[in-house]
DNA sequence: CCCGTGATTTAT
DNA sequence: TAAATCACGGGG
């Protein structure tokens, strides 16, 4: 089924800026494990977030107690909860100490659909399961918890190699960043990359 | 279109 | 201490 074998991204693999992390993530795999069983998917869409010039990004006024993670090694997962009810899931990019991060927004399921759907219960079709990033992380089983891991060393959460170059850039849509409407001329930047045609990217949202 | 939901951030 | 905000999802 897969030509590589299974090969976990490392920090050499995340270390490097956060658009470039971002095209890059595309056709790889997110694990996570629980209860000694995968829940995986290839990630279909991601956002980059440029940090302290970038007036969309948690990071951009300073470190606070929510975002401390980002500040972290690249491969450190940074989550949140937003809305009062759904996680989001970043992994941190760039050098150590520079606040840059990739949002994984979509997956296309690849392993454990079961798990997803009965964590998932509103999802109807296998398009609803992983897309968008609230919808991810509650099939994936991703909370705070997990924030602040570094995925090039955790069980419970990792990336695994897929394809050894990045999709080629004919195959990869590019546009705004979704809801963040608030960041002014940042809203506008195409920061947000995802697999064309791919049914698993999530809809857009206004902003 | 509108609303839930509550932690976090920002203003007073 | 109080108010506003929010990198979303689901239902109509």
């Amino acid at each position: 089924m897969n030509a590589l074998p299974a090969e976990r991204l490392d920090s050499a693999f995340f270390r490097r800026p956060a658009t470039d992390l971002a095209r890059s993530l595309l056709g790889q795999r997110l694990v996570r494990v629980v209860g000694g069983r995968r829940i995986a998917g290839r990630i279909v869409e991601t956002e980059a977030y440029l940090g302290r010039v970038d007036k969309a990004a948690h990071s951009y006024r300073g470190r606070t107690e929510r975002n401390a993670s980002m500040w972290g090694p690249a491969g450190t997962a940074y989550v949140y909860l937003i809305y009062g009810m759904h996680h989001c899931m970043n992994v941190v990019a760039g050098e150590e100490g520079d606040p840059v991060a990739v949002l994984v927004r979509a997956l296309e399921p690849e392993e454990g659909a079961d798990l997803m759907a009965s964590q998932r219960l509103r999802a109807k079709r296998p398009t609803d399961l992983c897309s968008g990033p609230g919808k991810l992380a509650q099939a994936l089983g991703i909370d705070r918890r997990l924030d602040g891991v570094l995925m090039t060393q955790s069980d419970a959460l990792f990336v695994e190699r897929c394809r050894r170059r990045t999709l080629p850039a004919r195959l990869i849509g590019c546009g705004p960043r979704v809801g963040v409407a608030y960041a002014e001329e940042w809203a506008k930047e195409p920061l947000r990359f995802w697999v064309r045609d791919n049914p698993h990217v999530s809809r857009q949202r206004g902003g």
